[in-house]
DNA sequence: ATGCTATATGAGTGATTACTCATATAGTTT
DNA sequence: AAACTATATGAGTAATCACTCATATAGCAT
């Protein structure tokens, strides 16, 4: 039951665990945007790019409806924004501190 | 160029993308936890776990030191319970309705 | 109706993941 | 030294993922 939340929680995650899932979040930014506007911009095929966004609606981080033959996108909580300046800032301070010395020697 | 920097960000969602991971940072809050005191709270095998710690170290979301035979671990940054409150936030709110789809202003 | 555009999806593939068992390594105690 | 404890890792497996190609669906336009 309450290992049921860690997985909705975790399944968030998973949502923005592809970097071109953190690019179109991004790209989308506080505007409005469809599949063909996306996958032209960010040089992804049609049918992965449909996917991601898929992905990204069913776990909540994008709101989606339908105008004429697009499909269009916005974020659903900006507060998303924060998770990303955050694992950007967790990203960058990581890798100032690794030394990639520790890697293979095989 | 920039496309890197989305992948060290999404590397960081991905270390979160698991619903033990997110059990494990939530069960060392603001402490210090050894694996031999994670493993039996959360139930998890001790290879399995080992592995989760692993991968959440290299992330840069636990830190460890030795200390005798034991590994301890604690969070790097607090901020990831930032993340870990706004994913509830946006799961609970996703697993209730979506309701309201507002037309665009685009 | 036909054709065109935007998006969705089935199927196949190669890569990655989480897990378990067995074993290896490191540090402690006697 | 041997015995014990805590952690790490190699190997194997089943499941999932990201991607592409081909096709299907839906909504225009003529």
């Amino acid at each position: 039951m309450n290992i049921m939340k860690e997985e909705r929680t975790s399944a968030i995650f998973t949502a923005l665990a592809h970097p071109n899932r953190v690019r179109i979040v991004k790209f989308i930014g506080n505007g409005v945007k469809c599949n063909c506007e996306i996958a032209p911009a960010l040089d992804l095929e049609q049918s992965n790019l449909s996917r991601h966004l898929k992905m990204l609606v069913q776990e909540g981080i994008l709101c989606s409806w339908k105008e004429g033959l697009r499909v269009n996108y916005k974020i659903t909580d900006p507060r998303v924004f924060t998770m990303l300046d955050i694992a950007g800032y967790v990203a960058q301070s990581d890798s100032l501190n690794r030394n990639d010395m520790q890697k293979d020697l095989s």
